[in-house]
DNA sequence: AGAGCTACCAAACAATTGTTTGAAACGCAA
DNA sequence: TTGCGTTTCAAACAATTGTTTGGTAGCTCT
C-alpha cells in the first residue's frame, strides 16, 4: 500500500470501478478498502465523478502511453516487413510489463467507456489510444511499399488493434463456444494469425 | 404504442437500458414515458431486475433467433464455398430486417453485458449467441475440405463474429481515429475483407 | 508556546430510488 | 345492477448514497 493517501484511494478506486463499473461502485466501499474516512474522496479529489477522472487521467492514460513505448521498444528487435508490425503490437498488449490484473482493469476501464461513452472515453482516446493508434500506423507505412493510401493503412490499424481488443473484451463469449477455459495462447496465436492475414490485403 | 402495458413497458425499459445501462437507468423514468404509473413495473414484472431479464428474454433472445434465421436464408443466396458464409453473415447483421434503431438497442446491451457480466449474460449467450455460432460453424464445416479440426473452425468462427461486432461497438474508437464519420459502407468493406483474408487460414 | 495550515475524521444531511400499501377504476359474468 | 377479479394509481416508506459540516490531531514556522 502506498503511503500517501491520495495515491491509494486511486489504486482502490481503479480496482472497483473496473470491477463494478462507475456507478455500482460505492466512495464508501473505496474509503473502508483505503482504510480511511468517507470525506477523504471528497477533500482530496472534489466528489466520486472526479476521483474517477482523476483516475483516467493519472493512472489509465499513462499506462496507454507505456504501452506505445513498450512498443516501439518492440519494434526495433521484431522481424522486418509489416508483419513485424503486428508482432510488435501483440507483444506490447500481452507481455506488457504490468501484472495480469493491471492489465485487467485496464482493458476494463475502457470496455466499459466504449459500452456507455463519457467524457472520460474522449480523454481516453485522444490522449491515450491516439497516439498508439498513430505510432502504430506510421511505422507500418514506414514498412510498406508507398503509394498506399493512407485512409486503407489506417482502416487496417484499426482492424488490428481491434483483434487485441476484442480478444479480451469476449472473452466470456469465448469461453461459453469454445467450452472451458481454453489455453491463453492457443488463442493468442489464432489471434494474431488472423491478424496477420488481414494485414496482407495491404501488400497485395 | 402498443395497447397492452406490458409490452409498452418492455419496450421503453429496453431503450432506456440501451442507452443508459441498468443501474443509470430509473424506474419512475420507464413508467412516466410509458404513461402509467410508478408502480406498474413491480406489478407486471415483480421489480426493475425482472423488467430487465424480462426485456433480454422477449426481446433480445427471438432478436438473436431471428438474425441467426436470417443468416441461414441468406445463406441459400449466396456464393459456394466458406466466402458465402462470411457474405451471408454479414448480410444478416448489416441488412438485418430491424431498424437502426432496433440493431443499436440490440448491440448496445450485449457490449453492456460484455463490459460487465450479469446473469443476463449467461442467457443472451447460450439462448441467443450461441445457436447463431453453431449454426455458423456448421455451415463453415460443410463447405471446407475434410479433415479441418473443429476447434481451427470454431476459433474461426469466433473471429468472424469478433469483426461484426467489434465493428459497432468500438463506434467510437473509429470516428476518432478516422475523424469525421466515414461513410459507413467504407467501413463495412473494409472489415468484411479483413474477416475474408483471415478465413483464408482455413483453407490453405 | 502559539498561530496557522494541512490532513483526516465522526456524524449529520439532503436527495434519490426501488418498493410497498391501500384504495379507486375498470371489465365482465351472474 | 351487483359482485369480483384484474389493472392502475397516488402516496408513503425504507434504504442507500454522495456530499457537507464542524471539529481534532499533527506539523511547521516564528
Amino acid at each position: 500500500m502506498e503511503r500517501d493517501l491520495r495515491q491509494r484511494l486511486l489504486t482502490v478506486a481503479e480496482d472497483l470501478f473496473a470491477r463494478r463499473g462507475y456507478t455500482e461502485t460505492r466512495v464508501r466501499e473505496i474509503t473502508s478498502r483505503a482504510g480511511c474516512n468517507l470525506a477523504a474522496v471528497n477533500y482530496h479529489f472534489g466528489g466520486k465523478r472526479n476521483l474517477y477522472l482523476a483516475v483516467i487521467e493519472e493512472r489509465w492514460v499513462p499506462r496507454a502511453l507505456r504501452i506505445r513505448e513498450e512498443f516501439v521498444r518492440n519494434l526495433h528487435r521484431s522481424p522486418s516487413g509489416p508483419e513485424g508490425v503486428v508482432e510488435a503490437l501483440f507483444r506490447a498488449f500481452f507481455q506488457s510489463p504490468f501484472t495480469e490484473r493491471e492489465s485487467w482493469r485496464h482493458r476494463r476501464l475502457l470496455a466499459q467507456e466504449l459500452a456507455q461513452p463519457t467524457e472520460a472515453l474522449e480523454i481516453m482516446l485522444s490522449r491515450g489510444l491516439r497516439p498508439l493508434l498513430e505510432t502504430i500506423r506510421e511505422s507500418l507505412q514506414d514498412r510498406l511499399p508507398p503509394g498506399v493510401p493512407e485512409r486503407r493503412v489506417r482502416l487496417t490499424v484499426f482492424s488490428l488493434l481491434g483483434q487485441t481488443l476484442y480478444f479480451h473484451l469476449a472473452r466470456p463469449m469465448i469461453q461459453n463456444f469454445l467450452g472451458e477455459s481454453p489455453p491463453e495462447d492457443e488463442l493468442l496465436r489464432h489471434v494474431k494469425d488472423f491478424a496477420l492475414r488481414g494485414l496482407k490485403g495491404l501488400t497485395g
